[in-house]
DNA sequence: GCTATATTTGCATGATGACGCAAACACGCA
DNA sequence: TGCGTGTTTGCGTCATCATGCAAATATAGC
């Protein structure tokens, strides 16, 4: 398997297909698959704003669904590494990992860049330091 | 609705769920949808790697699904803002829209960054002009 | 108009996933 | 040990979706 280098671009989707860039690893359908339901997505945005951990019993008050969906919506963001869970007593309680999350979408926000064509990378460009 | 700043946030994730953010519109499930199924994922990859338009004939070659699928991922991606597709004759070509998705990751980053609490915000920060 | 090529659409099928309810489990406390 | 609270798990159901095949559509060239 060829490794793909800003020089050397592959000359049809075939050939792109067997030529690993960083993009393969990063675009990872698993933590897709978990931001791609708007329970899930809620129930993130809601974690995420408060800036704490929160149990689950709390979460479950910003939604509409069943106690026992929460539950195992939020099992499924931890899976993802999305969230992570802590134990005190008989309340469990998930905090968002921004390190995590935010690494991994400025990660493949990059990698695209680095196959973006020159023509079109001002556009692309959204870093604070992004040439002009 | 109120209006999450850095200064002022919710203390709960039920208060969290009546207080918009920017995150609450970049959180989109839309977007993460069309990136969840590995298929579509490799057809994106192969796209991107290949930096320009590619025609879905091109595009089904570096996939093993059947033909019509990959036209359907294909649509799919479109409507999901990541492709824009562009006809010549009788043929159909897909382009990656780098600029668009790298501000949607960008911007989901950046406001994951700005919910980090203080104490945690240095493993978020990713940026080349990440502060210490 | 006719034909070949490129793509899209209709339809059936099988797999996956979200959901609610009820039961089970874990833990603190009397 | 028994009870109450917080959470997880089992299970059935309904909806969504990925897939392949066949038919339909669009367009270029004869």
């Amino acid at each position: 398997m060829m490794t793909q280098t800003r020089r050397h671009r592959p000359a049809s989707p075939k050939q792109a297909s067997t030529c690993c860039g960083p993009i393969d690893d990063l675009l990872n359908p698993e933590l897709f698959k978990a931001l791609c339901d708007p329970t899930r997505a809620k129930l993130l945005g809601c974690l995420a704003k408060c800036g704490r951990a929160c149990s689950v019993s709390e979460v479950a008050e910003c939604c509409s669904v069943d106690f026992s969906v929460v539950s195992r919506h939020l099992q499924l963001l931890e899976r993802a590494g999305i969230l992570v869970s802590s134990r005190e007593g008989r309340t469990v309680s998930y905090a968002v990992k921004y390190g995590h999350l935010c690494q991994a979408l400025r990660g493949l926000a990059d990698a695209l860049e680095q196959c973006c064509p020159a023509d079109q990378a001002a556009e692309c460009a959204g870093g604070c330091c992004a040439k002009r």
